[in-house]
DNA sequence: TTTGGACCTGTACGC
DNA sequence: TGTTTCAGGTCCAAA
């Protein structure tokens, strides 16, 4: 075991299933609620020990294995620095202390796009279903001293099983957007780790792109793995807290990429880390 | 520039 | 048991 450094306080259940990750998986393990994930082909277990993470699997963590995980969970966040900015705010300073703790994830761009273009018109555990099963269908098995455990399909290997196979599992029309997304990806050769240097726009103007992803999921692709901490989803949740909270106005239509636009600009740099407490408060209510 | 319908699927409903 | 609705949206055509 090894506790790993934060420089907040650190909660690991709401951050884990606070609907960003898909990936994460809750493991009963000596009694003691553990999460399991897949990070660059190693299984790392983690579990909450007080207001810090305790990373029990690899046993003999290495250093590089650490850094892998801390990067993940994003451990350097300093989230003090984005409460202060934002203590005028009633409504925003109830779900901060509510949800004390609440990070964002780092994740791994292709898996988070993935993700994302599954999530439309859909719900939560459908999506984490539909993930498993694809997980599942590709034979990448690992071995290590827990047993076995399977890494993510590559675009080339999505390519190669076809986009029937993903209809066979069950993704309805996305599979045709997951299938053109992997061939863009493939040939014409992008590194979607690279999108980590570019800025907001350029990103946004990038993801949008690819067949499946529109405004919201590239907003989601950004803030969950590129870095891209101003970006601001606006989803139904989203939606209904700027408009009963901030608007005043449940009624008149307006475009989610002009609300985003506007609560952009309102929230300034962390507006991502802002909507993520929003939306989970909203759907913890 | 905005609007409305279609799109896969599993589930929660009403009968 | 058999419809209908809805779920963290996107795309396309038409106004």
């Amino acid at each position: 075991m090894m506790i790993l450094k934060s420089k907040s306080k650190y909660d690991l259940e709401s951050t884990l299933y606070s609907g960003q990750c898909f990936l994460w998986n809750p493991i009963l393990s000596d009694n003691l609620q553990a999460h399991e994930i897949v990070l660059g082909g190693t299984r790392f277990r983690v579990q909450q020990l007080s207001d810090k993470i305790d990373a029990i699997y690899p046993l003999n963590i290495t250093q590089n294995q650490s850094l892998i995980l801390q990067n993940h969970l994003r451990v350097d966040d300093d989230l003090g620095y984005i409460y202060q900015s934002i203590e005028s705010d009633k409504y925003l300073l109830s779900s901060f202390k509510k949800f004390e703790g609440l990070h964002l994830l780092r994740q791994d761009p292709w898996e988070c796009l993935v993700t994302f273009i599954c999530s439309s018109n859909n719900n939560m555990k459908r999506i984490k279903l539909m993930l498993n099963k694809l997980i599942n269908s590709f034979d990448n098995t690992h071995t290590d001293s827990l047993g076995e455990y399977k890494t993510f399909p590559t675009p080339d290997q999505i390519i190669e099983a076809g986009e029937e196979h993903l209809r066979s599992l069950g993704f309805g029309y996305r599979a045709k957007y997951i299938f053109e997304t992997s061939r863009i990806i493939l040939y014409e050769n992008i590194d979607l780790l690279k999108l980590r240097s570019q800025n907001y726009d350029d990103n946004l103007e990038q993801l949008t792109m690819f067949p499946g992803v529109g405004d919201k999921v590239a907003n989601c692709v950004m803030l969950f793995s590129l870095d891209n901490l101003n970006a601001f989803p606006v989803d139904v949740w989203i939606n209904r807290v700027l408009r009963e909270i901030y608007l005043n106005d449940s009624k008149n239509k307006i475009a989610d990429s002009r609300l985003r636009s506007h609560f952009q600009s309102y929230f300034g740099e962390y507006s991502g880390y802002i909507n993520h407490y929003l939306f989970h408060s909203r759907r913890n209510d």
